[in-house]
Formats: C-alpha cells, sequence, structure tokens
DNA sequence: GTCTATAGGAAGATAGAC
DNA sequence: GTCTATCTTCCTATAGAC
C-alpha cells in the first residue's frame, strides 16, 4: 500500500519551507515550488487545496512545532539558565544551516499597519520566542522587565544577524551572535564585563 | 517650463522607496508602484527605461547616499563617540519612521550563495555602515576587533529589532534598541553596568 | 512627460485522464 | 496521488496619440 506518495509529507513541508526562506513567499512561484518538491503544480494542489496561502500557512505551522520543540521546551527545562541559552543556540545554528537560511519569520511578514494571511501566527510565535527567553533571564535572578528587555534584544540579534548575514553573504555575523547570546542574556549574573 | 512633470525626482523615489519597504520587491507590482506614484505605468517606464530592476536600483542608490550624507558623515564627525552614536539612531529613528518602514537593504536581499542585481550595493551599504560605527567605538578606546564585533552587533540589533517590530505590529522594540544602543556600543568605556 | 490601449508571457488555479 | 492540458487573471513591458 505504499509507493503512492513520491515525496513523504515532512520531506514536502520541508522543501517548501527552504523554497520560501529562499526567495520569499512573494518570489516563491508555483513553478519554482514544483520544481523545488518534485511535484507538479496539480499534485501541490491536491496537498493543499488552499494554494500557496495553504502552503505557507503549513510551512508556518511546521516552523511553530519545531520552535516549541527544540527552543520553547528546553528553555523552560532542565539545566542552568546558561546551559540552556546555549542549548537553544546550538538548535538555532542547525535550524538556519548556520546562518544560510533566511527566518520564515521575516520572509513572510506584513507591514506594521496591515493584516497580512501570516500576521496572527508569526505575532504569536515572536510573543512566545520572547516570553520563554525572558522566563529564563529572569530564572537567572533579573528583574522581569529587564528580563523581557534583555529577551527582546536577544530574539532581535538573531534576526538581525541573519539579516546581516544575508547582506554580507557571509554566515559569520550569525555564529558570532551565536557564540555571544548566553553572555548577552545573562551579563551581570556574578561576573561584570 | 515647470508644470510639465507632475511630481518631482525626489518625491517619486521616495514613493517607490516607501512601497517596496512596504510589501517588498517581488510583491511591489507596477499596478502598485503606479498607485502609489500616481504616475501611470507607461509614464514610469519613461522614468526607468530598465523598468522595476531600474526603479530598485535608483531607490537602493538613494538610500545609500542617505546613508553617507545622515549616518557616514556623522559617525566620522565632530563630537564625542557617545554623541555622534546619539545623533546616528535619531536620524535611523526617522528614517525607519519610529519602526513603521522596514529596511530595504533586508528587503531586496537575496539568499546568501545566490546573486540577486542588488547584492552587490547592499553588501557596500552593510559593510559601510559597520565600519563607520566600528570607527567610532575604536575611538572611543576599544581595539579593533572588539569595535569590528560590537559594530556588528549594533547594526544586526537595528535590522533584528525592526524585523522584531515587524512581527510584533509594534515599533516599540525598535525604539528600544536605538534608546539603548549607545550604551550598547560603549559599554565599559568608563563605567560598567 | 503623460496618457490609453495592448501585446506577450507568467502567475495562480482547475478539469479530467490515468 | 500524479499527471497533461487548459483557463483566467495579473504581470511586465511597449506602441503610439496627445
Amino acid at each position: 500500500m505504499a509507493r503512492k506518495t513520491l515525496i513523504g509529507e515532512e520531506a514536502l513541508v520541508e522543501r517548501l519551507s527552504a523554497t520560501f526562506r529562499d526567495v520569499g513567499y512573494e518570489g516563491a512561484s508555483l513553478a519554482l515550488l514544483s520544481e523545488a518538491t518534485g511535484l507538479k503544480k496539480a499534485s501541490l494542489y491536491h496537498r493543499f487545496p488552499g494554494g500557496k496561502e495553504q502552503m505557507g500557512m503549513e510551512v508556518l505551522q511546521d516552523a511553530g512545532r519545531w520552535l516549541t520543540a527544540h527552543v520553547l521546551e528546553p528553555l523552560a527545562g532542565e539545566g542552568s539558565p546558561r546551559a540552556r541559552i546555549a542549548a537553544m543556540t546550538r538548535e538555532l545554528d542547525g535550524f538556519y544551516r548556520g546562518g544560510e537560511q533566511a527566518c520564515l519569520l521575516n520572509l513572510l511578514s506584513s507591514p506594521i499597519g496591515g493584516s497580512g494571511p501570516f500576521k496572527a501566527a508569526i505575532r504569536q510565535m515572536f510573543e512566545a520566542f520572547v516570553d520563554a527567553l525572558a522566563g529564563v533571564v529572569a530564572e537567572a535572578g533579573f528583574p522581569a522587565s529587564v528580563a523581557r528587555d534583555r529577551a527582546e534584544r536577544g530574539v532581535a540579534l538573531i534576526q538581525g544577524s541573519l539579516v546581516l548575514a544575508r547582506g554580507l553573504g557571509s554566515t559569520e555575523p550569525f555564529r558570532k551572535a551565536l557564540d555571544a547570546l548566553p553572555g548577552d542574556m545573562l551579563a551581570g549574573a556574578g561576573e561584570c564585563a
């Protein structure tokens, strides 16, 4: 009863995600998505009756599940704050392929005033990420407002270093940002400078 | 001899830039650009025979001139390092409209391996920005390698806070990042924590 | 310098055979 | 579940009048 589907659900979403992250949502034509997945356009519509927008949503939901499993839960889990943040950076390094792959949340975003189809999902993921990171920083002994500010800065650093890496054509800014992140988040917790 | 052009060159490029920054390069159709500028498509082609790609290039060059005049030169100019960085944040706050407008350099970027038409110009602007910021930090007494790392982090913070602001639908992360930037860049120069 | 009108092609999406 | 073939709409770009 096998061999009817040419590509598994996981691999399919994976390829779609990689394409969106490479060329953006608008830049990802069905021709391109078809080439990337090995499925003809009509086959893509069979799997995603809602068309490109549904592909975007499912890719985003998949990223949300990844975020929960590989970032949010570890951040809320066992170990010292520093160890948990360091573990998170390792996961992010893999997810972004050392900085080569851009972030969906950046490439699917809509203007601040606007209301694209992905806005709510993206916002939710950013908020969850900031909250989880702020939780760890607070656990290290910082007041809640400081923890929140630091967490926002941490997420901004990750996103911004990906943007910079893309702009400069080098993954170095991303790798450096990840390396420095635990120190950035916990500076002043025991030592100074 | 006036009144032939319905919109001046400066205003024209300004509107095109705003549109690209709102919906991205691929998302900016000629219909949209026409609506934003008040010029019909044929008129846009009269001003930009190279079509949308030329519009993107000229908008990018205009941003480069703005960067030189309002960021690079002030950073290399008079005043204390802290004052110069603070002056830069005020300029950036205006340019990004307090975080409401995204960054061209982000929205026109191509994948790390790829080679879009804007790649060289974008790379050059990011490098010039990082260099100028690193120069100020070095002037404040930090070793060149530390200054470079801090400057990269500063640019990443600006870019990332814009991404985060867009994702959260609030300009707050951007404004906070700007406020903290002088302290971030010069921490340890005299005081600690 | 701006416009209306239109060419020519690529986009998203669907029908129906296998 | 996948395909070829097709439809319609939108896109970039051009022609030519004013």
